[in-house]
DNA sequence: CTGTTAGCGCCTTCAG
DNA sequence: CTGAAGGCGCTAACAG
């Protein structure tokens, strides 16, 4: 029950706690003899020195915490915690998640968050925290680095991809193929969370109204729609229907993929699809897209806030990930 | 930089820290005026109780950790997060999340775990640690809960599938359609883990030859090898090539499904395929398999953990989750 | 190289 | 209902 303290195992060892304390702490600064007897006394009595103790001269939890807007942990937030982990693990940090799941957890979170924080540092994935939240955040003085999050002014730093070029190489690629009417296909969330990505959809609009003769219709869809059936039901009632579809996220197209294989509608000769992400599955089933490397991003974020909390130097506070078109085999030239 | 703290509060509030102690505490002990002073000062000087300072006097950490065996977030584990996310929260828990990469970080995980180890509780996700690593765990002396993970006699409590009976589904789905030659195929992992799944190969040869008149082998995949090609080679070199394919998780199954697609080769018509998890775009595929329910394990699996923190009564401390087989598209009786 | 000492921020008796 | 005082386990000067 009660573990083993540091004055315990001093006794034992016949030295003192201070001595103790630095057998752990800073080894080289004590004799080989004692050194080992310390170790000894502390095996005996598998002992293991608190951080949290410790944290309490310190100032230090060695704790960073990640926050992910969304209940669902999906692909992209998956690689974040493996780029993460990887990360801290290496530099003794631990990673503490919080997924907010709804809009009153998100808010009771942000309210409470003091209570609760003991942290050394806050990432904050994919999501735009609200000006309000970004404020209560900066209460518990810690540094905040973001991972496609870039509503907010208070982020010590912060790493992202450029949605608006991604979405434009998958609109280049289309164009360059001959397609002249263009569907894009989001989710529409909740209103209260704003992603990040939500700038692609007006990128969208932007960029292919400068694209001469260019076609195209944006389609949001209703959160408690089916997303495959609302883009079917898009593609069979007009009169010109798009020759392709953008979808705003792999994990929108790879449904709608299955989908058309049963209707023996066949990709990409009839019809071309584009997803946004490379996420699972996306290479297996030669789906065209734009590839962003979470994981990438979350070590250098993991990093960059390693940095700022042990006052050591970051280069650039501010870094845009690279995005890429993978060009596969949902995407062809227009039949017509 | 430094955090105010209490005393700075009480000060401001001109009572003492026992007084802002108890507000936070026990908000009941305290007249409802001075409540009110010490919220005010409280908040005016964005005050925030530390957990750390509190945990040291009352020894208990607020912390649960969890333990995967992979540096890879699969379906799986990403659904384990979600479960043990929404119990802890709601508990006033935080996760802490150790993703362990390759034989050798794993090895030092165990080895210094003492010394990172200020946690209430830890849960095991999905892999089997061995009696040596079991005996490290016991060492920092708090719960064990094992989701999927039966091999050892320590763990406090766990919640797991049954792997033989889940592919016993599957195999008595295909017997009932008239498969009389199975082949099973699974990724062979490094030496050092062992996941509990591997119950499911030998539970395959088991259930089969009890079966009359059922073929049956048994695929390995070496880790180096990729998995589509090694099945395929298997499937087209065989004089009586079986008719059916059991693998042993959907994430090998799906991306077999995309290159059969690619071949021209029919499921279910041609071939029949079976899935284990019930993962990712496996209903969307139409991919016949059997489900487990990752989510609500973990959710149980914490709410035990919190229970045997806070000494509170568990009814059962170990729980089989159910398994259940779902016919998809995938499967049909064979041709010949 | 080792021991002594003074807290880190909070909680909890115990008096008042 | 409130205040004073003694630790929780450890670290970091400072002495020796």
């Amino acid at each position: 029950m009660s573990k083993t303290s540091i004055c315990d195992v001093a006794t034992l060892a016949g030295v003192s706690i201070a001595t103790v304390s630095r057998t752990f702490a800073h080894p080289e600064k004590v004799s080989a003899s004692t050194r080992a007897k310390v170790m000894r006394a502390a095996e005996q009595m598998d002992f293991t020195v608190s951080r949290t103790a410790g944290e309490l001269k310190t100032g230090k939890s060695y704790r960073i915490t990640l926050l992910i807007g969304s209940s669902k942990i999906e692909w992209f937030s998956s690689a974040i915690i493996e780029g993460l982990n990887s990360v801290l693990n290496k530099n003794g940090y631990d990673l503490v998640i919080h997924l907010l799941e709804g809009v009153e957890q998100r808010k009771n979170f942000f309210k409470e968050l003091p209570l609760r924080a003991n942290t050394d540092a806050i990432i904050v994935s994919s999501f735009d925290i609200s000006s309000n939240e970004a404020e209560q955040l900066q209460r518990i003085n810690v540094p905040i680095v973001g991972i496609n999050c870039t509503a907010s002014k208070v982020l010590s730093a912060s790493i992202g991809i450029d949605d608006a070029l991604g979405i434009k190489l998958a609109i280049q690629h289309l164009a360059t193929l001959g397609h002249k009417r263009l569907l894009y296909v989001y989710e529409h969330f909740c209103s209260s969370f704003r992603f990040s990505s939500s700038r692609r959809i007006t990128s969208f609009e932007n960029v292919c109204n400068n694209i001469d003769g260019m076609q195209v219709k944006v389609l949001p869809i209703d959160i408690k729609d089916d997303p495959i059936d609302a883009t079917l039901s898009e593609l069979f009632t007009q009169e010109n229907p798009p020759t392709a579809i953008c979808f705003h996220q792999d994990s929108t197209a790879m449904p709608f993929l299955f989908r058309l294989q049963k209707l023996g509608i066949r990709v990409p000769e009839d019809l071309s699809i584009t997803g946004f992400d490379n996420g699972t599955y996306a290479k297996e089933a030669g789906l065209t897209t734009i590839r962003q490397n979470p994981k990438t991003m979350a070590e250098q974020a993991g990093n960059i806030a390693i940095s700022l909390i042990e006052g050591k130097p970051v280069a650039r506070r501010h870094i845009t990930a690279p995005v890429q078109l993978i060009i596969r085999n949902s995407t062809a030239a227009p039949k017509d």
